[in-house]
RNA sequence: GCUCCCUUCGUCUAGUGGUUAGGACGCUGGCCUCUCACGCCGGUAACAGGGGUUCGAGUCCCCUAGGGAGUACCA
């Protein structure tokens, strides 16, 4: 039997981080098995559902390179197909018509609650015969002893007793098919022989069963991953910042950095914490999930952005810079190559963003000077080094790292200074603060005609500065 | 309320009856060094509580507490 998973997102909104990890787990498994995974829109609730949200859903996998054998399959396209189950139910005596009023289903709620009971439909129409020509819900009659038992994948063996369970409502008076129905029949009909997600659905799985039994068909095996949870232990949501997978694009964070954070929120193989997809697909293990829900943590998935922006190509990295620095208002085909910029920062950086921010310097001259780094740097002590480099500077014509950094060692060792006493002054001249990489490549990144605009406004401070305290 | 699920450093986790409870992020001390970062070496910090079972329990059982989910003509 081959391995089939799926991915049944509902279109209510963008595709966040836990949705994205469900889906990732569900993609490594029939990846690992050799299955196939489908994707199906589950948007049988007309209100919420939006193409935005399709489109938001799709993108985003797409971004995560989740890609998917099948689909995606709409649930409203397939209306027709509900009814037909829904009417072999019937004819089975395995649902029934239901016009109990709003009012009514309200009133048992609240007389259940304060009998300090669990609420349930008390099947009030299960034997009234209410009349196909009026208003009604269809009802799933599900057994009302015995137990059933659910053997996932993660969490082991849970058992449900029938009595718990009501008689769900599978259609509504609109005639639309209802949210547990149309799993049972889409996972049926698409040959899901797996159902990993989310462990909300949990509860639901005992009634799903019970309607695949009605329909004489054997149960998927179910995994349900936990949920994950924001920084602050509260369930993730939008004042924890970041929730949708594209936002944390937008943040300057790689895929595959974004992939690997979520394969090891839950799930983990020894000690392992870096894994490229291809190790994901050969040494995830559905058992190996944890049970407990997990809290995001933001600087973990830094640190990996970090490692994967310092591993990669620095022309790949170059290319997916470009539009942060557009965000800028950089275009950095105005200066110096972009790859080079890219190689300067790639072990400072954490994420694209942070990259286009420390590395604007190389393609346009700063506002102001840091406070502390001019202040620190910026004194009487640095104007002659400055100087001297400004000469320097200006009188070479072979514009190299080399020849630059030979130049700060000679300045410096004819001044008889040490090499930061006059490559930190330079420095903050030329970037504006305190930290850059290597003061011959940042030299060479800035250029010379900038570096010594730069030096004139530096020293030029410098003499401010002087004017002022004398 | 009721049903179900969960509980090892701040966070992610290893651990399947005998470990100085390991790793990673973070924080932190040091080395490297023209700054920052990288890298390297070190430190910090956990078995929710209580009962059992056992020669022995983070590991098995029960209870309590604390989290979470569901309890819709949402999915």
């Amino acid at each position: 039997m081959t391995v089939r998973t799926r991915f049944a997102p509902s279109p209510t909104g963008y595709l966040h981080v836990g949705g994205a990890r469900t889906a990732l787990f569900s993609w490594l498994y029939a990846r690992k098995h050799g299955g196939k995974f489908v994707l199906r829109i589950e948007d049988t609730d007309l209100e919420r559902s939006t193409v935005e949200s399709v489109n938001a859903i799709l993108e985003g996998m797409t971004w995560l390179g989740l890609e998917y054998d099948e689909g995606p399959f709409y649930q409203t396209k397939r209306f027709d197909r509900y009814d037909e189950v829904i009417q072999g139910l019937l004819d089975k005596g395995l649902a029934y018509r239901c016009n109990c009023s709003h009012e009514r289903l309200d009133k048992l709620r609240e007389e259940a609650m304060k009998r300090k009971r669990k609420p349930r439909y008390d099947g009030h129409c299960r034997h009234r015969g209410v009349s196909p020509d009026e208003p009604h819900v269809i009802r799933f009659r599900n057994p009302e002893t015995g137990v059933v038992a659910v053997d996932d994948l993660i969490r082991g063996r849970v058992i449900f007793n029938n009595e718990e369970l009501d008689d769900l409502i599978i259609r509504r008076t609109d005639g639309s098919p209802t949210y547990n129905l149309t799993v049972v029949v889409d996972d049926l009909d698409m040959a899901i022989t797996h159902v990993i997600r989310g462990d909300d659905h949990l509860n639901n799985t005992p009634r799903q069963i019970n309607i695949l039994r009605a329909l004489d068909a054997n149960p998927p095996q179910y995994g349900h991953v936990p949920m994950i949870l924001g920084d602050d232990g509260a369930r993730l949501s939008k004042r924890h910042g970041a929730v949708s997978v594209m936002q944390y694009r937008e943040a300057g964070f790689l895929p595959e950095a974004l992939l690997n954070y979520l394969v090891r929120l839950g799930w983990s193989h020894g000690d392992q914490e870096i894994f490229s997809v291809d190790e994901m697909i050969e040494l995830f293990d559905i058992d190996a999930v944890n049970k407990a829900a997990s809290s995001f943590n933001t600087d973990k998935l830094l640190w990996l952005n970090q490692h994967y922006i310092k591993q990669d190509d620095p022309k790949r990295i170059a290319h997916l810079l470009s539009p942060q620095m557009g965000n800028l208002g950089i275009d950095p085909a105005q200066g110096p190559d972009l790859v080079a910029v890219v190689e300067a920062h790639q072990e400072r950086a954490r994420s694209l963003v942070e990259m286009a921010e420390m590395s604007a310097f190389c393609y346009q001259d700063f506002e102001t000077f840091d406070e502390k780094a001019a202040k620190k740097h910026l004194r009487a002590a640095a104007r002659e080094p400055l100087e001297r480099m400004r000469e320097a500077l200006a009188g070479l014509d072979e514009w190299t790292q080399e020849r630059l950094h030979d130049l700060v060692e000679q300045v410096s060792a004819s001044l008889e200074l040490k090499m930061g006493k006059v490559a930190q002054p330079l420095r903050v001249a030329v970037v504006g603060r305190a930290a850059s990489p290597g003061i011959d490549v940042t030299l060479y990144l800035v250029g010379k005609q900038a570096c010594l605009r730069r030096i004139d406004k530096a020293l030029a401070y410098i003499r401010q500065r002087e004017a002022n305290a004398g």
